[in-house]
DNA sequence: TCTTTATTAGACGTTATCGTTTAATAAAGA
DNA sequence: TCTTTATTAAACGATAACGTCTAATAAAGA
């Protein structure tokens, strides 16, 4: 039985971290052991390996995040609460696109993971879509809609990187997005 | 005097497109080296330090690269047609795209490099924003397209990234250039 | 108390990478 | 031919990172 609770957890945490700042050259086990106070040995405890250990990463962030990100619009009411609620959770969620950012490069050698992309890109694409159309837009308009919203706000996400975030961003992001939705 | 022509730009040239692939840890030299079929000695006659190195990197993306962007735009006659070309050479330099992803993260632990991407960021915006006046937007309405249109245009690449690029995208992107901007 | 189980520490061997140093080599000029 | 200059090779030490192994430890159960 544990001396203290097991930290398994904190590794992935911490790896998850890691991995939205730096990509897959931040996973590094000496140096999250370091951070975490502890010996390398209970990486290895843990996790088979590093492989491994990065398996369990992308599954952790597949339903920690992406269905966290849809269910919660799903509370809101009405579909423009929806629109805001998105928006609003896309943009306090900075690590998550940049986890996606990194994941995306990391899977040019890797056509497993390539697969969970994808799938993950069609489902949030399609949810979009249905938000579109549950504002009034024809399936045909939504689908263009929802395309270049979603372009726009990985757009946004890179154009404000490393910059401090204003307050109102939301102000600022629906001012564009006038330009080519109507909500 | 040399035995071959000197490779300082073969070196520049590797590094160029490693960076693009794996951002700074793919610049390692032994690997370069090996990939060059030389000794890393070469290297270090022609870089005083892989820090140096990588300056020269980003020097010589800032001029080859963007200048030739606008440059090239700049060619074109009718701004209809620098539009076209700046979408051309857009999605043909994916390196491009690909080379300044990975700065901005470097950028996060230097603040002269962030100070570079800061002004070319604006300059590409200013230079966008120019041609949506010359197409008849107000300045303020030119301002916003080329804001959303340089976001797009990124989120555009992000999406098809790892994917076997269509013949017609720019007949694809049109069709949603359609959705913001009226050309 | 003794044993079992879960967990961590410490030391080890290996490989990768950085940067340095000294020697070798090839071409050009005196 | 001899020397100088540009360039590369080979070997070295240092550090970082991977993964393994054995020993230590702490808590729970018999």
């Amino acid at each position: 039985m544990p001396k203290v609770i097991a930290q398994r957890n904190d590794w992935i945490k911490l790896g998850y971290k890691l991995f939205s700042e730096e990509g897959i050259s931040g996973i590094v086990i000496e140096k999250m052991a370091k951070k975490l106070e502890c010996n390398k040995s209970s990486f290895y405890w843990h996790f088979k390996s590093k492989k491994k250990f990065i398996s369990e990463l992308i599954s952790f962030w597949i339903t920690s995040e992406t269905d966290q990100i849809i269910q919660q619009a799903e509370k809101a009411k009405s579909s423009e609460e929806k629109i805001e609620q998105f928006l609003k959770i896309t943009f306090k969620n900075d690590p998550y696109l940049e986890f996606i950012f990194f994941l995306k490069r990391y899977a040019i050698k890797n056509k497993e993971v390539q697969a969970i992309i994808d799938e993950i890109d069609t489902r949030r694409l399609e949810f979009t879509t249905q938000l579109f159309e549950e504002i009034g837009y024809s399936k045909k308009d939504a689908a263009i809609k929802a395309s270049i919203f979603y372009k726009y706000l990985i757009g946004y996400h890179e154009m404000i990187k490393n910059k401090k975030q204003s307050k109102d961003y939301l102000i600022e992001v629906k001012k564009e997005l006038k330009h080519f939705i109507t909500i």
